[in-house]
DNA sequence: ATCCTTGTGTTCATAGTGTTCACCCGCCCG
DNA sequence: CGGGCGGGTGAACACTATGAACACAAGGAT
């Protein structure tokens, strides 16, 4: 797939800039323009084609999410990433309402964006590969969007360069897909361990599920890395 | 709390009851009014005040998201909850960017319709508790309208995954019907197992079983997917 | 009537999965 | 320097999903 296309809104400019650069700073995103007041924003975006707005809610001349209604007033198929200081939940809901994809808190992290922006990756992801949905996907669509993002990256109860090595195993035999054993070999440790971090990156989103029918017995799960 | 206000609407009548039957089984929440039409369910909800709208997309003077873009546009505080066959991921995304809450595929169980209304509520009360937000709480609000599992029904030996690859072999062959084999053949399993996963479709009531004679030998007991 | 052909329904070995729990290792504190 | 303590690990175990094999069933052919 090409580069999603990010288009930043905010009043300050040094503040658009450094967002921009975050942005810059993930692979698989580019920043396509910039603009700092409600209307700047509607003119571009009813034009030009973006897939994702990074959206300060405070704007000079309106509310941020005047810019939301705007673009759904155009139709146009552009996702919004909210990035504010306000914490009123009242603001919170009405994003929620408009359909925004996300709801970031200044200030935040590099880690924090970037969290957001892959996780909007894999919804897009999930969105090309399927024409048709079933519940199931229909949830994962929902879910990748909503997940109560693990904005403290705290993976409890694992080791990080264990953590690597399964990555790195998983990477490595890329594009197949691996089950909880092979990885287990490949990292050398148990298949159990294999399978906590599996599982945990399962749960994460970062890598996908199936299953390896064929031979008899009980069919294998395996684990493939999502690109 | 009150109870939270549902309003229903669906083309058929007799859907929309059995809808709003369902939703008065769920403690903490009442029915306030169905609708049929795109016209009529504006009217109503620009006016009365309502929580969610259990909202059927397919109407006979429109499409339902036009409800949600008119009670957007009126800039009421209603949530809608997507009931709909169709499958179509282009909808679903459509709706996601409406900011409806949740997306329910025809057909579906008490159980399932429940399950969203509990998140539902849940979401509501995180609300309530709170008038300013944390990134955690924002990230709460958010995943609480996420499925928590799709643990809808969660059936004893059987796997999602072929469950999921059953049923569709026998949606994309509507409206014939399938002998257990042409569906071991089309998932890529034995017959055995295909035939378990359509002993319990038909055990559930989604799936008809009926007789296909003609050829010799034993006639086929054939499945067929219940619309 | 009897066989033959074709497909159903069931049993059971097999090869996986998922989970529990005791251990071990490094670290902090007395 | 010895004793707790907290997190990460894997051996052992209970369970689960699958298909080969098999016994039975229902029509048509002879």
């Amino acid at each position: 797939m090409t580069d999603l296309r990010v288009f930043v809104v905010d009043d300050e400019p040094e503040v658009a800039a450094g967002h921009a650069a975050y942005v810059r700073r993930v692979p698989g995103f580019e920043v396509v323009g910039t603009a700092g007041t409600v209307q700047a924003a509607v003119a571009v975006l009813t034009r030009q084609a973006v897939d994702l707005v990074l959206l300060d809610l405070n704007l000079p001349d309106g509310h941020g999410l005047d810019v939301v209604r705007g673009i759904r007033a155009a139709g146009r198929p552009i996702d919004i990433l909210a990035i504010t200081a306000a914490r009123e939940v009242e603001h919170v809901r009405s994003a929620l309402a408009l359909g925004v994809v996300g709801y970031l808190l200044k200030p935040f992290t590099f880690a924090d964006l970037r969290e957001r922006l892959e996780a909007y990756r894999r919804f897009r992801e999930e969105l090309a590969g399927a024409t048709s949905a079933s519940q199931a996907t229909v949830d994962a669509m929902f879910g990748e969007l909503r997940r109560p993002t693990s904005s403290g990256t705290s993976p409890k109860g694992l080791a990080r360069d264990v953590l690597e090595a399964v990555i790195g195993a998983l990477t490595d035999a890329q594009p197949s897909a691996l089950s909880a054993s092979e990885v287990a070999d490949a990292v050398g440790t148990s298949r159990v361990t294999a399978r906590r971090y599996l599982q945990y990156l399962a749960d994460e989103g970062r890598v996908a599920r199936a299953q390896r029918l064929g031979g008899s017995g009980r069919p294998e799960v395996t684990f493939a890395w999502r690109r």
